[in-house]
DNA sequence: ATAATTGCCTCGCTAATCAATGTATATCAT
DNA sequence: ATGATATACATTGATTAGCGAGGCAATTAT
């Protein structure tokens, strides 16, 4: 993580589910595409990632399958029905949560309060 | 808290430093600008609150001062030089980590990677 | 050969927060 | 008067997410 980690708590299986609803993936591969899309602000540890995707799984958040492929086993999840709606529900509590940073941080002037 | 209080960890120091920025202010009075301003969104624990001043303190980002008045004694903080640093480099920090997220969400696709 | 990368996993620790509790005074309703 | 509510400080024990470190095994690059 460039950023501090305690910022990114509550956010990572947010993350997780959000890349895997657009494709089906494994947990190597989704540190790498969150690194990635985030330009490196986010770099999850795999003691992170596993323990999210376990949690998801058993929350039937997501579902996984094995794959073999170029001589590598690979375990790939896919987003269940229930995994969206969980999803929609934390994007908007995530814009819920930055909106009211922002109104903080802005300052309205409540020095009546 | 009306969002899951995970999200908020991380930031509540920095909610807490950019209020008494604006004016010195005191414990409680700081927990109910920090829920109007958000209106109702954060509405943090005193639990929570005094361990962050005491430690905002102790680091030399605060100072306090005892005050009487209204028959109540109150400790009100003020930020210092060093907290106002802290304070602007939190909140780049949080600029950088927002933006990640919704990179992140909004999904540059990166499947290629 | 051996180092780096890929790919899965677990365990013990830390740090932030919460809920509960404690103390004390002031105000308001009954 | 009595009790409830609000103000105002504080601490403590439990919870929980994430981290760092480690383990295992195969493949690819040097």
């Amino acid at each position: 993580m460039r950023i501090n980690k305690e910022l990114s708590k509550g956010s990572n299986a947010m993350l997780v589910l959000s890349v895997i609803s657009r494709r089906d993936m494994y947990g190597y591969q989704i540190i790498k595409v969150i690194g990635m899309s985030s330009e490196s602000v986010f770099e999850m540890n795999e003691g992170t990632l596993y323990p999210i995707l376990h949690s998801l799984e058993a929350d039937k958040c997501l579902e996984s399958y094995w794959c073999e492929a170029e001589g590598r086993r690979r375990k790939y999840y896919k987003i269940t029905e229930k995994g969206k709606k969980v999803l929609a529900s934390k994007e908007k509590e995530w814009k819920e949560f930055s909106t009211a940073v922002g109104k903080v941080l802005g300052g309205a002037d409540l020095v009546g309060a």
